[in-house]
DNA sequence: ATCGTAAGCGTACGCCGTACGCATGTCAAC
DNA sequence: GTTGACATGCGTACGGCGTACGCTTACGAT
């Protein structure tokens, strides 16, 4: 036991902890993560961690929140749908980096960074002059499809190649004894045979947005 | 222990498992489910259990798979929007329903009765004249939005009363210190006021459905 | 030199999922 | 009626988990 202690690793801090176990997450999934592994990594004892968060649920919320923080958030300018666009593919990008979020993302209550997220979102269509009817729902729409799109999207790109022929054979097997599932096979074929997954996004994207600045001037409600 | 076993529960069957199981998740979350507690529900040892499920993911997806069989998919018929909205209205019933289901459908492989769900959109909207990319984009849009919203809408009704305001109020603080965030504060009270969320459902699904209709006929991609 | 305080950590408790192998009830074959 | 195969239920135990509790140590202020 060293009198001084700069021989090694920093002191902990909450940083730390939190920078480690994203980077824990983004290699293993949250499902693998516990405090003793996490504090291994460290080179701390376990308990340890219970200085700088308060426990397990807390630390991935803050996880999630740090993680948040590199979305870029839209801005007020001429174009609101353009800068939606812009900050909705920021969002997926980050959600692709760190693979574990989307899933945490419906289940965790939102910190600082994801509710400052939120009040950009809904500022923006506020100020693009959108009936407020429409902005309620639109966030909602927006929101849900960028966390939906990026979590669909991962659960297609677990094999490489097209080993997704593969598991739709291991499903059509377990279904119902003899049933062929036409469209089904089509449409993970397309998905297979896809090469550009970012403009799905965007198509989808899209087609939300124009349906709001429709909405907001129509005679809808 | 008696030589004749009729005197009391039924012999253990798979059914009796998951439907046991899926009563548990109802009330208490799947989060609080543990192999042991359902095993003590069904008066039977832990390991008992085995007999008939492979593990607690396999069981959990097989309760899943169970409450699918609830949702009426859609059929072929005249009006293929009229069709979607009255299947999705079925899924978010079910969905709400059984409020652990919208968590564990992002994160779980489809069983059978999912296939057949999946498969029967798929036909409709293949069947409705769609271009292909339509049919294969809108599936996304749809399914997302069901489950996406109907996460939303749980988040939100934790609390009886208007007590969303406290834990606003707890966010605010929590927040960047001075930060107002009247956007968002309009938001939930919005939430708070609003009567008829089924309608809101309906609101933006009808939004995808026209988006839809309009992409396939028009000229994008 | 002393002491208050905060940071790190060792131990232990009560959960969890589940591997393993034994006990028991059922039924077919003789 | 006896036997043996087989399916079903279950008792024990192992390793891992989150974390409560209280001790040790390091260090800055006095």
């Amino acid at each position: 036991m060293p009198t001084k202690k700069s021989d090694a690793k920093l002191t902990l801090s909450r940083d730390r902890i939190l920078t480690e176990a994203i980077a824990f997450a983004d290699e293993f999934g949250t499902e693998a993560l516990s405090m003793r592994k996490l504090a291994e990594r460290l080179d701390v004892g376990a308990m340890s961690l219970y200085r700088h968060v308060a426990n397990k649920d807390e630390m991935i919320e803050a996880m999630l929140d740090v993680a948040c923080r590199k979305i870029e958030p839209p801005v007020v300018d001429g174009d609101w749908q353009h800068s939606i666009r812009t900050s909705s593919a920021s969002a997926h990008r980050v959600l692709l980096d760190h693979e574990w979020m989307a899933g945490e993302w419906t289940n965790r209550r939102p910190g600082p960074a994801r509710i400052g997220y939120m009040e950009a979102i809904l500022k923006v269509l506020t100020e693009a002059g959108l009936d407020s009817s429409v902005v309620y729902r639109g966030y909602h729409a927006i929101t849900m499809h960028i966390v939906g799109f990026t979590i669909q999207q991962l659960s297609y790109k677990n094999l490489p190649d097209g080993e997704d022929l593969e598991a739709l054979a291991t499903e059509v097997l377990t279904a119902i004894e003899g049933a062929d599932l036409p469209y089904l096979t089509a449409h993970v074929q397309a998905h297979v045979a896809g090469d550009d997954h970012g403009d799905e996004f965007v198509f989808v994207l899209d087609l939300i947005l124009d349906g709001l600045s429709r909405a907001s001037s129509g005679a809808r409600i």
